[in-house]
DNA sequence: CGAGCTCTTGAGATTAATCAATAACCGTGG
DNA sequence: CCACGGTTATTGATTAATCTCAAGAGCTCG
């Protein structure tokens, strides 16, 4: 992976890029694909580095290439809540908004696909295409938000722990584009404090709850940061969704 | 308000709609408009009434003229959460998906401007500048579904309460154009269980929670509906969000 | 191999949920 | 106009979940 990062960090390449079809550019065709590429630039985090602070000024707007970033919210006697949590494709940054409205920190190494942001306005009033896929896109975003508000809002620990895990792993086979389902194993890029921030609880009760699910045998612990997840559907019975999948188109 | 509703209703003329320059139309010129009003149908809602059904089939998106409604998610043991609250000039539905992924209920008296869904999206296609306001507006949504990520993930049952008071309050105001602020009273078009649900609590709690407000002197109840807001800035303070509005562009 | 993290586990405090009873409101019809 | 039934809201007592505070264990990296 960090081999391939500094490869397309170097190459610039966007047809060996791994969400070429995937991120906001997936529907382009050559020539708007030429455009973005005139103004698009790499930048690389490492883990636990801070990507914009809320409030700071923000000339860019990016895809997510490879790793992950947590977007942060808080209040002013220091209580945290993550909003949102960037995967490779995702989005990241406001057209039209030239102040960050969260604070973005990569949770793992991150490598960022950036555009200008001036430029990239331009293009998105020029090529309705560009415009078209960033609206599904957060569209897509504002439907997981959703159902990030139901988590938040109605589920126990332990089902947010096990939603949180399902999530996961969801999106790392969807990587590897098989359906999720049987023996998964993932990896973990988020200390338990994140995880805490992003499931509205305190660090403490994340760990007690793994120990119950791995106590349980719903998951299996392979050092801290990798989860063997035996079963996929008892991992969703755990996390208290429908247990048949999403709404169909 | 049911006086101009109907007049709407039966006029169905853009020029005096009350959310003509803050809904998907707004900066629409006399032509797309044109086109716009050639697919447009009003419907109205009691309160209580749904609009449609999570998985049900939708042939129409729209926008909120008057009223108030509310997307709602449920686990299979019944839990629920609503995810949104639809106010005047706010969107309804979601181009290129014909099943709704959530519930819709009027809580209150509802009038909905509706266009159907195909033509819609052929005019999201040809018409630019249309796209580009229902992306502003989903820009909008999603933030406003972070802030309440926050909400609900830390913020204690009164601070929650508060924060929904200000919600209103703010919106309100704005309908007057009037900055928030000093002594306010609006119209809670909501039941103690639809607040409960929004906000992540029991009915119980809110209803204990609305009395420990008024036994502080934060809010006055006239009747269940109505209520009294002496000094924002105080309720502001009750809500635990940083003191100083919003993030400026 | 020890310093500094991160994580786990325990005990007690706190918040909100649950269960239960009563009160206030609203529309209807006598 | 008022009594009645149904709904919605309030209040109380108890329970359950999660947080807080605190101590110790396990990794990781110089």
């Amino acid at each position: 992976m960090p081999a391939d990062a500094a490869l397309i960090a170097s190459q610039q390449a966007c047809d060996i890029c791994p969400v070429r079809y995937r991120a906001v550019c997936a529907h382009c065709e050559a020539d708007e694909l030429g455009e973005l590429e005139s103004t698009k630039f790499y930048r690389t985090y490492q883990a636990g580095q801070v990507v914009v602070w809320a409030g700071d000024r923000m000339d860019f707007v990016g895809s997510v290439v490879s790793g992950m970033a947590g977007l942060t919210q808080q209040l002013e006697d220091g209580r945290t809540q993550m909003v949102g949590l960037l995967l490779p494709s995702d989005f990241l940054g406001r057209p039209g908004r030239a102040v960050a409205a969260y604070t973005v920190t990569a949770t793992s190494d991150l490598i960022l696909c950036c555009f200008r942001r001036k430029p990239f306005e331009s293009l998105l009033m020029a090529r309705p295409r560009i415009a078209g896929r960033l609206l599904e896109m957060t569209l897509d975003e504002l439907d997981a938000a959703r159902d990030w508000l139901l988590l938040l809002g109605r589920k126990s620990a332990r089902e947010k722990i096990a939603s949180l895990l399902v999530i996961l792993a969801r999106r790392e086979a969807a990587l590897i584009k098989r359906p999720a389902e049987g023996r998964i194993t993932i990896e973990l890029p988020l200390t338990r404090e994140a995880m805490a921030d992003y499931l509205g609880l305190t660090l403490e009760t994340v760990s007690r709850q793994m120990s119950a699910l791995k106590r349980d045998g719903v998951i299996v612990l392979e050092g801290k940061r990798r989860v063997v997840i035996p079963s996929f559907q008892d991992l969703v019975v755990e996390s208290g969704d429908d247990s048949d999948g999403g709404i169909p188109n």
